[in-house]
RNA sequence: GGGGGCGUAGUUCAGUUGGUUAGAACGUCGCCCUGUCACGGCGAAGGUCGCGGGUUCGAGUCCCGUCGCUCCCGCCA
């Protein structure tokens, strides 16, 4: 017999019936009738019932045992009586009357407890990650991560691409978040950077001249966290295509996500390939944001015209000042209560608006609500014709600067589907977001500066760059959504270095400057690079989404907590002297805090 | 850096208008119980009401400050 263990914890069922079995694993709950004692012994398997009577050479031990000790079991199989089968567990048809029991790691009194479906705050569960994990959902939900890194790994092999590992310790970029630091002992004073992103490796590997690359990449950014955005790390499925247009990275990827959505969507339904296109332009306007819910059924419109010189003085004034209406229709609206009304109009000023104008439409398309009267029976036409709206249905307004409307005019398409539960929640709907553009002004500087990617193909390549408005530029750079959520961002990327010294010059910077920054990609692009494009998923996302979690670190092993601390590890920690000096660091502490 | 929420037993929470000895559940410990599976019954221990200050005859409760956790904004090429 097995020194641990003849089956795991799930194992046994009514054919084992009569053997004699051994099964080691922690203590879920124990039921002590005096003189009969349950205990259900658990691994990552199942739950096995476990018995034993006072008479029982065992008994004094299994009565000992706190919950969550590792205890291996020794006895007999034996199939319930038919009033005694529980059929909520797979081993329910079967018990092991102990015979022998060894403690193999006793348990202290548990600050938590594994079993029950009592909450617990984050900075608990964070500190004792590891009975965290014991307990069912975190099992799943790991366990549904692997199983699906393990499903990406074997579809992306299918469609030809190679694996690599690219180097941890880097180069600090210029461009995005900041980076970690790691500094050098060898180079007194200078430091190696984790990378946000293996951008530039993978790059590279194209230039290399190997054709499809993908990795399970660790990404590290030093930025504040968010419920969909753990501190410090995350796992991208990063991946790069030589040779290829727009249209053949979205007919790669594809078919590799809807699958994986496919194969973990318990049978929610999912987009079907090729997903639906979406100009940044239109999601702007539509949705009122560039990682739109498409589970969401209300499209924002511009209402502008309907408002311009029209006697409801606020907009009109606004709209001279070149501030645009977007509208929001909510269904069904109508017959709300006047409290429903100024509630959201609250809600509106909590979130920095002025308010929220509304119109309501009632029976005959009779209007409604304190600025109705203010519009003439044409405009409010224009209006519901423009927003497709129709007798028992109301209408929301936003009046801002484009930017700023479009933005808030997605909160309000947010908030209004909530309020009215028109989302869909059991379905996967994904899109992809095209062309955004390739640069921006800085509202604050009033410079121009890339948008997204510097890296990204301009639309119409060098011509576009020397005869178009940089600002109306757009860029084969393109999000993939699903749910409202970003899953990643890609780009076909520039390969000529000819034309990234354009691209760069837009934003204000020298020839020098770029060889500075990007010296290595830069240079490998001068001996012969393919055109190749890709982009990089978020695993961590992806899995979030497949397990209906709210909070990315649900489905993280060992996140840090808000404020980037590993509380079971205790990091980050103070350094002893010896180790700075070693790597020749001083350090300039901000004042103590008064107490 | 800014805003919202929370902070009471080991844990999750309740705690009325400011008023006697701050409660419940789970957990822990003890006793009883031979068919439970969230076993049951009886009992016990366990509290700096985050911390500091203030108002008051009296503060878990009101006020000010501060710390911690969390959500959001900024940030995230």
């Amino acid at each position: 017999m097995h020194r641990y263990r003849t089956h795991t914890c799930g194992a046994l069922r009514p054919d084992h019936a009569g053997q004699d079995a051994r099964i080691s694993g922690w203590v879920h709950r124990k039921r002590d009738h005096g003189h009969l004692l349950f205990v259900d012994l658990r691994d990552q398997h199942g739950v096995t019932q476990c018995v034993a009577d006072s008479s029982s050479a065992v008994f004094k031990i299994l009565d000992a045992a706190r919950p969550e000790t590792v205890l291996c079991i020794t006895g007999k199989v034996v199939p319930r009586s038919a009033e005694t089968v529980n059929d909520k567990l797979p081993t329910g048809r079967i018990e092991l009357v102990a015979k022998d029991a060894e403690v193999l790691s006793e348990a202290a009194v548990l600050p938590m407890q594994v079993a029950g479906e009592q909450e617990y705050s984050e900075e608990m569960r964070l500190t004792y990650r590891f009975l965290d994990l014991r307990r069912e959902k975190m099992q799943q939900n790991l366990l549904l991560r692997s199983a699906v890194i393990a499903s990406i790994r074997r579809r992306m092999w299918e469609a030809g691409f190679v694996e690599f590992q690219t180097p941890i310790l880097t180069a600090s970029s210029p461009e995005g978040a900041r980076d970690f630091l790691v500094p050098s002992r060898i180079h007194p004073g200078k430091f190696y950077a984790l990378p946000q992103a293996p951008q530039q490796f993978k790059q590279l590997l194209m230039t290399s001249g190997f054709d499809r690359y993908f990795q399970i990449a660790p990404c590290f950014r030093d930025e504040d966290s968010r419920a969909d955005r753990s501190p410090g790390e995350f796992y991208q499925l990063d991946f790069e295509m030589a040779f290829v247009t727009q249209d053949d990275v979205f007919n790669t990827i594809t078919p590799v996500l809807a699958g994986v959505f496919e194969e973990f969507g318990k049978g929610r339904p999912v987009t079907k390939a090729p997903f639906p296109r979406i100009t940044y332009a239109d999601a702007m306007l539509k949705y009122g944001s560039d990682k739109p819910d498409l589970r969401n059924p209300l499209l924002v419109s511009d209402v502008t015209k309907a408002f311009e010189g029209s006697d409801f003085n606020l907009f009109a004034k606004n709209i001279q000042k070149g501030a645009v209406v977007r509208a929001v229709p909510a269904p069904k609206s109508a017959e709300q209560p006047r409290s429903w009304f100024d509630k959201l109009n609250d809600w509106a000023r909590e979130n920095g608006a002025g308010g929220l104008g509304y119109v309501i439409f009632g029976e005959g398309m009779a209007a409604k609500g304190p600025i109705a009267s203010k519009l003439s029976p044409e405009r409010l036409k224009m209006i519901a014709e423009t927003v497709g709206v129709g007798p028992g249905d109301s209408v929301f307004f936003a009046c801002d600067q484009e930017e700023v409307a479009a933005k808030f005019s997605g909160l309000v398409r947010t908030k209004i589907c909530d309020e009215l539960g028109l989302l869909d929640k059991e379905k996967f709907m994904f899109c992809w977001i095209v062309d955004f553009p390739m640069f921006e002004r800085n509202k604050d500087t009033g410079q121009i500066e890339f948008s997204h990617n510097p890296f990204s193909m301009p639309q119409g390549g060098m011509e576009a760059l020397t005869t178009q408005d940089p600002l109306t530029i757009k860029a084969f750079q393109y999000d993939i959504v699903c749910n409202g959520v970003e899953l990643s961002s890609g780009a076909i990327r520039n390969h000529r270095p000819d034309i990234m010294y354009k691209a760069f010059e837009i934003a204000g910077y020298t020839q020098a400057d770029v060889e500075a920054r990007f010296g290595g990609m830069l240079n490998a692009f001068k001996f012969g690079a393919p055109p190749h494009g890709g982009s990089a998923p978020g695993i961590d996302r992806i899995v979030m989404l497949l397990a209906d979690e709210p909070n990315i670190r649900e489905v993280i092993c060992f996140p840090m907590n808000q404020q980037a601390m590993d509380l079971m590890m205790d990091a980050p920690a103070e350094l002893p002297p010896e180790k700075l000096r070693e790597l020749h660091i001083g350090l300039r502490l901000p004042p103590p805090r008064k107490d």
